[in-house]
DNA sequence: AAATTACGTGAATCCGTGA
DNA sequence: CTCACGGATTCACGTAATT
């Protein structure tokens, strides 16, 4: 049995007060290697605190995509992400958040994280094992990939759902002082803003080629422990990959359980977090995370009604015209594209900024259409 | 059967090419008034372009639930455990959408909004029935309501599901172009930032209360319709409420078919848009991508003289050469074909735009010969 | 040396039409 | 129905290469 495991840090590391069972404490800050439903069995009941899982999205992708550049993108076409239907996705979802749910504290609380392709079946199997949602949370990703076939929206975010081992659990853990301090003092929102796992924070392989396929930013899993679970809490990862769960529960000085059957994996997330360093206080202060800033189109004034569809902008002197269209794109003598493209056309420029260039007429005076912005922005307040 | 709907707008008010069959004619633009299963019934099938559905997410519904035989199911009672709950819901869910699966065009496409209360339960059903999802996209509020009790984070936004109406549909209407237009030139994401429905937008009945709890901002469906409609399209809302969905329908030239069960609802849906007014013609013009241009093949140009057969083309650098035959083919290194195909061989690549790959010399200056097709649709004029 | 340009890449259900 | 083929299509970063 103990080839099953990766001890990837010494016990007792953190002094703060550990309130486990002693039948978890050989499985503490390690990761065992096998099946997830069937290490969970090995695992004490009503064990763990605060449970994070990021289960296989099965993507179902049909076939090669290719950028404009003709270069290949990567999928993630891992023989785990598959399939045969969705009859058996919901069977192994509904294994494992079972066997999840066994190990969970009555007072623990679970995290999944998943795209469309699935979320809507695991929350759906949360809410029939009896789970309570207590949010849904956008991951609202700084850097997403775009769709190189413009026939959809920019798939730019991530579901993460939160929930209660039950529906009468009123007593979770969740730190909403330290949240709200963390965003400047108003209460956190459900949507969160993060970037994507690159640079420096990817592990790579001696080739240079990425570990894992779906690697998640540490910064997400921070804004999670810190707001679930408190130092000396067991956290369990049944899908662990490389660990990003296990590095930052050691870092904020939790505990932590990982499960992942693939074994480079495994001894890619033990070495990771061996190297991780426990964060003191300062250090936490330096994590703050930074606000949105409010990026305001053209066309959300449209909507907003402060410019209408249909009407006439001008450039300061009011020599230049050009119609608003309902998409909020201009039309000027068979010119037609944004007002910085617009702009820059007529003035036989590389570029224009549209927000300086065009203006509108309001109670006889004309206003640049950017005092719209700004009024826009300070009815949208600091929330953005 | 008169009594049962309520004709807000007068029909054929708008002149744009409308192509719904006879069949749904007597229903364009009016509100059914009745139980969403019932009314969709008496609609025909594949009649529909676009559907958008905010059903009830309140599990504790009031209401009629009808399970998919159309049995009604009774009413809620207290007794009930979660299980049946949720089961009551799902079937009402799969019904409501089975009703509106036969009455969308194949080529249709539906939106359905909710909150982790019922979209995850939404999602499955429509995965399940067949539907293919598009995307998931976020309506991230600027101005939620604050969680008073601290006990979770600030519910900041709701979840909409786009998606078609079938796996294999590929032809639905997406209006890329208009969209990433209207976001000053990179395309839309899955994350929206719109305000709720607040001061003179939101209806109130005689003593200052709102009319409906509810009611969904005009600026949401805008932007749904202006993404996933055109012009004379017919838009089904089967729970029309005070209708949002008509009032933005009707100010953006689509047609729409709203069911609503509360007569006070619908009442007041018909008044606000008889009150709406439709935007001109002009302002309605949507950004239009290289995909609606017409077609220009590249032999036009050798027959309008704007590149001469013979005559020799290079790739940017001038490395690779290729020699124009007089059908419109290439040829280089015993290579033949289309520009895109030469293109793409000398390349070994897939596949090649042979319009911005392959270079003409013109007065001294290399030109891609996309440059020449556009001249020559310019010399087109708007006839095209 | 400092600044600029070029290049690689990320959980992706990613073309449309006519024969 | 399949098949062929014309030709349309990308954003934010991190890092390396170049000026």
């Amino acid at each position: 049995m103990s080839q099953s495991r990766i001890r990837s840090a010494p016990s007792g590391q953190t002094s703060a007060a550990v309130s486990t069972t002693d039948a978890l404490s050989p499985y503490l800050d390690t990761v065992l290697i096998g099946d997830s439903i069937a290490e969970l069995e090995k695992l004490p009941p009503k064990s763990v605190d605060l449970v994070f899982a990021d289960p296989p999205y099965n993507l179902q992708l049909a076939g090669a995509l290719h950028r404009p550049d003709q270069s290949l993108v990567d999928a993630v076409d891992d023989a785990w992400d598959q399939f045969d239907s969705f009859a058996a996705y919901d069977a192994f979802t509904r294994a494992w958040l079972m066997a999840v749910r066994r190990v969970l504290k009555p007072n623990g609380t679970i995290w999944v994280i998943g795209s469309y392709h699935n979320i809507f079946r695991v929350g759906t199997i949360l809410q029939d094992l009896g789970f309570w949602i207590l949010n849904d949370v956008v991951w609202r990703k700084t850097n997403p990939m775009p769709n190189f076939k413009g026939r959809r929206f920019q798939n730019a975010h991530e579901t993460l759902i939160w929930a209660g081992r039950d529906e009468g659990a009123k007593t979770y853990t969740f730190n909403y002082d330290a949240l709200k301090a963390f965003n400047e003092d108003t209460q956190m929102r459900s949507d969160w803003l993060i970037p994507i796992c690159s640079g420096g924070e990817r592990l790579k392989d001696a080739e240079g080629d990425k570990v894992h396929p779906t690697q998640k930013p540490e910064g997400l899993l921070h804004r999670v422990l810190l707001a679930s679970s408190n130092p000396g809490d067991v956290i369990l990862d049944p899908f662990f990959g490389t660990g990003t769960t296990g590095a930052v529960a050691k870092k904020l000085g939790r505990r932590f359980v990982g499960i992942e059957r693939d074994a480079t994996y495994a001894e890619a997330a033990r070495a990771r977090i061996d190297a991780a360093r426990p964060l003191d206080a300062e250090a936490l202060e330096l994590m703050r995370g930074k606000r949105a800033e409010t990026r305001i189109p053209f066309g959300t004034l449209i909507e907003a009604g402060l410019i209408a569809a249909g009407e006439i902008l001008t450039d300061a002197r009011g020599a230049v015209l050009a119609r608003v269209r309902i998409d909020g794109s201009l039309e000027s003598g068979g010119v037609t594209g944004s007002i910085h493209r617009v702009g820059a056309v007529l003035q036989g420029a590389e570029a224009c900024n549209g927000w300086t260039y065009w203006h509108a007429s309001r109670d006889g005076r004309i206003v640049v259409i950017d005092e719209l912005r700004q009024r826009m922005r300070a009815s949208l307040g600091t929330s953005a």
